[in-house]
DNA sequence: TATAAACCTTTACGCAGCGTCAATGTCAAC
DNA sequence: GTTGACATTGACGCTGCGTAAAGGTTTATA
């Protein structure tokens, strides 16, 4: 009934290491200590232990499993069900990984030669990553994650041809906007044009347009410096524009039309 | 087109300490460093960086992410699908491990007095908890994940009555082995009680029997030396001896009744 | 121009949960 | 008495940085 290190070690299926460090951390304490210092257990040790494995195979902390073995009228059930919401958070996460990684896998699979559709696969990737990389926490925090993935997934799924169009409406709403900027006038014809290509620039990622969102990510360009830096490179005052060119295209502009 | 680490930092949202870091284990050198010994990013290494962040998002090591990034030639996709199988696993474990949780909250839910319920669901959950940690991952990878919740939640259905039954059943199916395996003859009808006894055992476990499963079991008794030693504990040769019993019970002996 | 504020640098400990030496002591067996 | 299997404490290592500490540089302001 009294066993040592290696011996309850051995039951347990746990190496003498783990059961020094929990005597170390004073998770488990053996029963008494023989006179060579040896660390003797005791069947009430064992016991303990076994609650202690069942904890720890359910992914709980050490220090939490002391609070639950050690107070007897600690909440167990209270900490499972926290530790069940904390586990339930890693498998969304989790779940989202594999989504990504997967559909990089599948972005890259669909390279047949190494050269310009790689080339280009790798400029979708890049466009998605960089979108992430940037804008992904507040763009997920605003639109809710599966509006990002579909819109990501669409972007992969777009031939080269459409991805040549993207691009070039890209150019276009800012070569637009340029103009537009010269005349000063958001509600005019170069304006409204160049709010008109935004939308269906958007429409490349999006399933289906709505001139709310719209508006809203307008609004967004300007409160995000990284969105205003990029729409202000070459004139300060164009993503605010652009803005004021969408309230007005969309109808959503507390001035005039309604 | 220069940045010092935290205009980079800032840029990309992480901290200036990530890229010193990056430094340090070479994954990521600035382009040069200053007469005052500042590092200073150039547009190369923001595109690296893109990369890096890109993978890390995915949850890529920063090993690996080095061997990715620095190996033009590196094999990323290839990178990429086993990293995809270690996140499936570790979602499997990880729906083990909320299945767990969940089971056992359930469990201690369904306690109203603190004494003898509470103890008996304790052993019940401690059943299963010892069987998951001693032979959980080779008995889920032989008969599937499935197969094993299913029987833990049968087992966790049981009535306290039902309980005593098992146990009962266990206790017999261990004598009556140890009588039969006196006679030597695991044909002999002492035996074939046990291998019967052994397979009402079995049916607290499974929801439908079958010879090839139960004789496939037997066969583990043997195989597995942890099974092993539980059924040797009284005489060495036991657990062979319950195997053939079995075999000739479930008629898959080679030897005799085919 | 002096000084403060805001940068930058290197060095190094800390985190969780042990694995893995290293150096040394103890016990049973031959 | 020696070997080998056990035990002990102590300490470093792993990942990916956070977080000081102790100091030098640049920039802004009084």
């Amino acid at each position: 009934m009294e066993y040592t290190v290696q011996k309850l070690a051995g039951m347990a299926g746990i190496s003498s290491r783990t059961l020094r460090y929990y005597d170390e951390i004073g998770l488990l304490k053996p029963a008494r200590i023989n006179s060579s210092g040896y660390r003797i257990y005791g069947r009430q040790e064992v016991d303990r232990l076994q609650q202690i494995l069942f904890y720890r195979e359910l992914g709980v902390s050490l220090e939490t499993i002391r609070d639950i073995v050690t107070g007897p009228s600690f909440d167990a059930v209270g900490a499972l069900r926290e530790h069940r919401e904390k586990l339930l958070t890693k498998r969304e996460q989790l779940d989202l990984l594999i989504a990504n990684v997967e559909k990089t896998i599948a972005a890259a699979e669909g390279r047949i030669n190494m050269s310009d559709k790689e080339k280009f696969e790798g400029f979708k990737q890049k466009l998605i990553d960089e979108n992430e990389a940037k804008y992904g926490k507040e763009i997920r925090e605003k639109y809710g994650d599966e509006q990002v993935d579909r819109s990501n997934r669409k972007l992969m799924g777009m031939t080269e041809e459409q991805y040549a169009r993207l691009e070039k409406l890209g150019e276009d709403v800012l070569n637009t906007l340029e103009e537009a900027f010269a005349t000063g006038d958001p509600a005019g014809e170069l304006a409204q044009k160049a709010a008109g290509l935004h939308r269906q620039w958007l429409c490349f990622f999006w399933e289906n347009y709505s001139s709310e969102a719209h508006a809203g990510v307008a609004q967004m360009y300007v409160d995000d410096e990284r969105f205003t830096a990029y729409y202000d490179r070459k004139q300060p005052g164009t993503a605010a524009f652009l803005r004021d060119a969408v309230l007005i295209y969309t109808g959503m502009a507390d001035n005039d039309n309604a």
